[in-house]
DNA sequence: CATTAAATGTGTCATTTCGACACAATAATA
DNA sequence: TATTATTGTGTCGAAATGACACATTTAATG
C-alpha cells in the first residue's frame, strides 16, 4: 500500500475551471454570451462565464451548474471541447480548464440573470479581446461548430421550436459566413426528412409568409451520431 | 485582493492524469498498446498508458513524455482527444484523466521499452476489461479516429513513409471494419492528388508487385484542417 | 382595385460523383 | 507455357450537386 500511496502522494494537485462558450442565434448573426468580470481576477475585461469544479460534482454537471446559474436554462445542448492546461495560462495560480460549448435559444434565457451576471450577447464579428486564453477558446469552439454542424443536424438547437426554412437557411449563412442558394438549401434540409410541416404560417413577415417546420425527434436523434454531409456548397 | 484569494483559495484542487490511447495498423488489424500493470493500483489489470501532470509541465507536453517514455517515439500524431473527470471514476481518490490519442507506425517503436513497461500491442477485437473508465475511452477514441479518418487525411500516420494502395485500403477496411471496392477506393485516393508514385513497387509480393507512393507533404498540411469528405461507401 | 416589390416554394438541366462491375497486365509457381 | 493471385484501369447507369427560371404569396402603393 506504500507503494500506491507514494504515485498518488508525489503528485501535484491543481485548480480546475470549467469554462463556458454559449453560442446564440438572434435571426443574422451567431452571438456569443460574456461577460464584463465585476470580480478579481482581471475585473473589468471580458471573460467566458466559468467556476471551478466542486469536490463532489463531474465535469458536466458543473458545466450545466455554470449555464444553469447564468442563463436560467438546462436540458440546453452542452458538448465538451477540449481542456487548456498550459503552465502559466492563469497568472494567479497554475489552473486547467475544461471548455464545454453550448448552443441556445437566444429568446428563451433569464434576462434578469444575465444582467445580474454582467452579461451581453455579442456579434462574432465584435467579440472583444478576453481573458487568459479565452480567445483561443472561442476560436476553437468556432471551428467546431462549423465542423459539427456540416455533419450533423446540431443547428436546430438554436432555432425555436418552430421555425422556417429561410430562417434556418440564415442560420446557415452566419455559421460559415457565406451565401448559400435558396433552391439547393431548401432541397438538402427537406431530403434529410428530419423536418415536419406543423401547417402552420410565419404570420411575422411582409411578404409571402414561409412555413413553419419542426423537427422530427424521433429521425433527429437517429440521425445524430451518424454522419449527415451536409456543407455549404463550395463556392 | 482578499476577494480574489478566496475565489481561488477556497476552492478544490484535483489529481490530473493523462492517458494515452495508441494506434497502431500491422497491415491486417488496428491495434491498441496496452499495458499490463505491474504497480498499484489495480496490479495485474489491463490499463491505457498514463500518469500524473507535472507541476511545470502543459498537457500536450505531459501526452508526449509519456508516449516517448513508453514507445521511444516524438515528432508522432498526438490529439486531444477529450477529460473524463467523474467523482468516482478513480476509487482511490478523485482523478481528472486529460486523455490523448496517439497514430504510430506500429513497426517503429522501441521494443524494449514497450517490454520493460509489460506493455502489448492488442488488436482491437480482442481488447481485454480495462480499469476504470478506460474501456469507454478507447471506444471513444476509436469513434474519433474513425470519424477524423472520413473526413482528414490521418490514416497515413499509421504507414511506413512508402506504402502501396492496397496497404491504404487495408488501412480503412481495418478502421472502418468493412469491405471496400478495390476500384473506386483508388479512384477516390488518387484524385486527391496526395499520392505521390516513388517510381519504386512493392518487393514483397508473390504477384503483381504494387507501386509504392508517398505522400505529398506540402498538399497534406495544406489539406489537413480542410474537410476531405472521404467515407467508406455506405453499403 | 390593380400594380409593384420582396420573399417563398418548386422545377429543370447539365455536370460531377458514386457504386457496381469487367477486363487487361504483372509476377511467382507449377 | 499455363495457372493463379493480385494490381491497375475503364465503363455505365443512377444519384447528387450546382447553376439557374418561373410561378406564388403578401403587404404596400398608387
Amino acid at each position: 500500500m506504500t507503494h500506491l500511496m507514494n504515485r498518488y502522494l508525489h503528485s501535484t494537485r491543481l485548480l480546475v475551471a470549467i469554462d463556458c462558450i454559449i453560442f446564440g442565434f438572434d435571426g443574422e448573426e451567431i452571438k456569443l454570451l460574456l461577460i464584463k468580470r465585476n470580480f478579481e481576477p482581471e475585473k473589468g475585461k471580458w471573460s467566458l462565464m466559468g467556476g471551478f469544479v466542486k469536490e463532489e460534482e463531474d465535469l458536466e454537471a458543473g458545466a450545466e451548474r455554470i449555464l444553469y446559474e447564468l442563463t436560467g436554462l438546462d436540458n440546453i445542448y452542452v458538448e465538451h471541447l477540449q481542456t487548456y492546461g498550459k503552465v502559466n495560462r492563469d497568472p494567479v495560480e497554475r489552473t486547467i480548464s475544461v471548455v464545454f460549448f453550448a448552443l441556445i435559444n437566444i429568446h428563451a434565457h433569464d434576462q434578469e440573470s444575465v444582467r445580474a451576471h454582467n452579461a451581453q450577447w455579442i456579434s462574432l464579428k465584435n467579440v472583444p479581446q478576453l481573458i487568459f486564453d479565452h480567445d483561443r477558446m472561442v476560436e476553437n469552439a468556432l471551428e467546431r461548430l462549423r465542423y459539427k454542424a456540416a455533419l450533423h443536424p446540431i443547428g436546430f438547437e438554436l432555432l425555436p421550436e418552430k421555425f422556417t426554412i429561410p430562417q434556418l437557411q440564415k442560420l446557415y449563412e452566419a455559421i460559415y459566413d457565406m451565401r448559400l442558394d435558396r433552391r439547393n438549401f431548401s432541397r438538402k434540409i427537406l431530403s434529410t426528412g428530419l423536418l415536419i410541416d406543423t401547417g402552420e404560417k410565419n404570420e411575422n413577415s411582409a411578404t409571402k409568409k414561409a412555413i413553419l417546420y419542426r423537427l422530427d425527434k424521433q429521425k433527429y436523434e437517429s440521425k445524430f451520431n451518424a454522419f449527415w454531409y451536409f456543407m455549404p456548397e463550395s463556392s
